[in-house]
DNA sequence: TCTCACTTTACGAACGTTCGTAAGTTATGA
DNA sequence: TCATAACTTACGAACGTTCGTAAAGTGAGA
């Protein structure tokens, strides 16, 4: 399929170089097409960037969503640290999260709308789901607090803090410090002891 | 001072819409002159944004500097949570931080390298005074660890995040929250008890 | 099986616009 | 008078987009 292949190569202009960096020509000739072809398969520029967009979202959502259907939510140690390896892994292997991640925090001005609307989609989603694992882990005692929304949103901080030094990714020596420090800190903070 | 002036439109649009997404038209406009006079000031765009930048530089150095030669240090609770207000005063009220944040991690590609000399001379800056800090506070039994690299790498992931809030800032109920959250957790993870 | 109409995909050429940049000219102020 | 800074005018290159056209693929009817 085509599409896909120009999604593709759109995924990977983007997330390098913005929005306004990545030109059609670029996209098609990584493709093997001349730039005016993409208007066989796309409305525009914007199009293809919405359709991108699109696909990005429904890879973090599912990858996450999947993630929370699996674990037996007994062992919030475990389970939120798997979490935190889940977002690495995925950024990892995933053009798709640093792409979602790009234009989360810095998105073209003439989209930031559309663009918006589907992170709030996702944010809403996910904090809910986490915050009602909170509230399990709270009246089961395993971790200390009253509020399920103070755990949630701290542990929401560590995965952005994560994200971050993933992106500025230049030492992954670095990398991993960070993120067990991070990790230990966090758990450290609600735990119980 | 012209100069000045058009350096600021330049930290208005480089903010909003990144190094490609704004134009010298633009810039010029905000100043009230055609962007050909601009050349009498900078030899060109590149140029322009490297000024900027290293303007941007020492407003967020000298700040931070200034903090930690500013207080006492017998009190971590208070000095750290003051920094974290820091943070988000200059945020709030200097461009320059936004434009420093975007800049160090989604850099234009073709000036990523002299971009990226910069943000690490700051971080390893700052990284240090904090480093030296937390090991004074630990040495003192102010706070719990051996190693003070930990909570240090630990405590700029809270900055990060915070950061992170902020850019993304919607909601400014939830960007309280979330601080409050993060620093709770935080100071929690790291304090004696 | 062959043909005809239709759709899909690709591309050369060109559109109008804007980009960053340059040279030459005019006004201002020391 | 001599810089300096702003202006006017201009330019090649690149941008996203559109048009017309040609090739390739698809499905239906005879």
């Amino acid at each position: 399929m085509k599409s896909n292949e120009i999604k593709d190569a759109a995924l990977k202009y983007f997330t390098m170089h913005g929005y306004e960096g990545a030109t059609l020509s670029q996209i098609a000739e990584e493709v093997g097409m001349k730039k005016q072809s993409i208007y066989a398969h796309f409305k525009g520029k914007d199009d293809l960037f919405l359709h991108v967009l699109r696909d990005a979202k429904e890879t973090e959502l599912s990858s996450k969503l999947q993630y929370f259907s699996e674990i037996d939510s007994q062992n919030p140690e475990k389970d939120l640290y798997g979490f935190l390896q889940l977002v690495i892994d995925l950024f990892q292997k995933n053009e798709q999260i640093k792409f979602w991640l790009r234009m989360s925090f810095f998105p073209p001005a003439h989209l930031a709308k559309a663009i918006d609307k589907e992170v709030i989609d996702i944010e809403e989603k996910v904090q809910a789901i986490l915050e009602s694992k909170f509230q399990d882990w709270i009246d089961a005692k395993l971790i200390v607090g009253d509020t399920a929304k103070m755990p949630t949103l701290a542990f929401l901080g560590v995965v952005d803090s994560i994200l971050l030094e993933l992106v500025y990714g230049n030492d992954e020596e670095r990398q991993k410090y960070k993120l067990e420090a991070s990790w230990s800190v966090f758990w450290r903070g609600i735990a119980r002891h």
